[in-house]
DNA sequence: TTTTTTAATGTGTTCGAGCACATTTTTATT
DNA sequence: AATAAAAATGTGCTCGAACACATTAAAAAA
């Protein structure tokens, strides 16, 4: 019983040329029924896959890969994203496989559109993006669906039938998790804040995600805690920070805040003067959260890994284009709980 | 400027037959000064990197990676590592690589040595193993150097300066991080408790890297924190539920325990009838720890991965014989905090 | 039956690296 | 200068899949 068979293999026990095994395989016609019948013989007894690295290198095709991300000068939170892709780009140069890099700012759907098109219209093998906006992104899946070019979504979620690969998290389980922490340190009794931060409310359905979750929680365990939810967003001509002051002074009477974005250490940078046994649970390993981490005024983060995200992303679409493995439709990555001691493990 | 040159493309440039210059790049001699210094001019130019995927299918080879590793049966926590192992073999059975399991009993040096004879004596590519033995580890991975053989730990560490690859956690740092668990849960001051609890006692190294880790974090933040420590082990004829039961007895006023293995679920079994209001921090997500983490008897569990860690060793390993692709000397993987929350999707 | 058309099958080349072998050039020897 | 020996260089094949092209066999038309 040999372990991998040939095409050539396969011709000599079936007592035909590789050529026509060649055209069974790939269904091209022109085999008499006879020959045929000789063939798929063969064929079901040995169970025949192609070796992906003949393949490959017969191909000898560059493939394109686009990839839709935010800028990360106006949020740090992609600035691993970027690591990532230079990782890829490293271990895979000689494999044929080309990024491009479609920016577009975090707040501008003009922008996401603009990226989009321009991306697009160097015809891909593959579209990978950051679904932000939500309608906007529903029309790139869809044209790239009818350009035939393979679409996949990383750290949002859009509802698109057609989407080949989806990576992320559970962002209603972590909130979930940060529930369950603030139990654990809280008690059966508590006063909770949900605090929405962000400098913009588009496609917002991330955090209500996360607020669902955490609300979850406490629901099911029939917890006597109370949560207030909050949106606190920059205020044109006002500084963010005088923004979180002043809701900081409004309130009182707060155990725990949990901040659904990666905008935590705004608050962590004024919760000594305001609420100083409050704890606050926030999200990602932005390097401003981590030193709030480290003095111990975020209890804990929630990591969403964005550079595993992309990096996933990329060799899954990668190993499908060279050596056809198959796409994993849709992936949930682990919620990763951090804290002081456990961060710099992460980062790498 | 082309991106990836091939030997012909520097054989045309340098004036000389693509021979000539497969004879520079791998120094088997018989090539006059003049055509050396034309083809090493051309390739100072453009920096040649041969095509991985072309080498591979010429390669041709089928490379046998042998891997050491404990009975999954005397300890479920190695479990994971044979799904790994699976998908490893489904992911690359078309690339030429097998993989040898040697199983060895966790207790028994013998079994370990055994095994590792058996193993090696089929002249493999690579050995992977876990060094639970210091001392016939370091045996193995001499003989390994010796034979030529790649040599690769994971889970546990030896000091042998020849391992080519080396795959774990900071075993003081998950110490540190479950410290760091129990500082936030119980403030400034209580009473904890170290438990090694085991069947046996051979190379307990990692246990103790635990322990120092453990207290060093609350000596740094002079904190305090009383901390005792306890050996527990199996005593023959005794059930190791009945020990567990009898230490219960023993102790009281400790606000924490904190268990160095995988065994905190026999510690949970029994808590609620001595210890209702300590908290129990442990290790690995084997089945019955989960179940006891759901119950809310085990606060905190510290995930060490074994099955990312085989993954990756193997991909690792693999990548290096049909890519060369340079082997990660040493690899520090996260230090997971699992609660009932984000458990599941550590599983899959 | 012979010729033409069409269907079926086989052969040969390519991808890039790597190595065996053949050929050519240079150097040494008579 | 002729020949032998050694050194240098070039050619061609292999790995396995894929496809273009050539060849052969069978069916249709004359």
């Amino acid at each position: 019983m040999k372990e991998n068979y040939t095409i050539k293999d396969i011709a000599e026990l079936a007592g035909v040329s590789k050529g026509t095994v060649d055209r069974v395989i790939h269904k091209r016609g022109k085999v008499s029924p006879k020959a045929l019948e000789q063939v798929n013989k063969v064929l079901d007894k040995i169970e025949y896959k192609p070796n992906p690295i003949a393949k490959s290198l017969k191909n000898n095709k560059i493939y394109n890969i686009a990839i839709l991300l935010p800028d990360a000068d106006a949020d740090p939170y992609w600035l691993p994203c970027y690591e990532a892709i230079k990782q890829v780009e490293q271990e895979f140069s000689h494999f044929g496989i080309k990024i491009n890099k479609g920016v577009f700012k975090p707040k501008s759907t003009k922008s996401f559109t603009k990226a989009a098109d321009l991306v697009i219209a160097e015809k891909p093998d593959a579209v990978l993006m950051v679904p932000l906006f939500y309608k906007e992104a529903e029309h790139v899946a869809k044209m790239c669906v009818a350009a035939g070019i393979k679409i996949a979504t990383f750290n949002n979620y859009i509802k698109e039938p057609h989407i080949n690969l989806e990576i992320g998290q559970d962002l209603f389980q972590s909130g979930r998790v940060a529930a369950k922490l603030f139990n654990m340190l809280l008690g059966n009794k508590a006063t909770l804040a949900v605090l929405h931060i962000d400098e913009a409310f588009q496609n917002a359905s991330h955090m209500q995600e996360k607020e669902r979750g955490f609300k979850d929680y406490f629901a099911q365990k029939e917890l006597a805690y109370t949560i207030n939810v909050h949106n606190i967003k920059k205020e044109s001509k006002i500084p963010f920070d005088q923004t979180i002051e002043n809701f900081l002074k409004s309130i009182d009477d707060v155990d725990g805040l949990f901040v659904t974005t990666s905008k935590a250490y705004l608050l962590a940078n004024h919760i000594a003067a305001y609420l100083p046994k409050s704890l606050i649970i926030g999200y990602d390993l932005v390097a401003e959260n981590i030193k709030y981490l480290e003095e111990d005024k975020i209890a804990f983060l929630i990591h969403q890994d964005p550079k595993k995200q992309v990096y996933l992303s990329l060799t899954n679409l990668i190993e499908f284009f060279l050596f056809d493995k198959p796409l994993q439709e849709s992936l949930t990555l682990p919620i990763d709980i951090i804290n002081t001691e456990n961060y710099p493990q992460y980062l790498n």
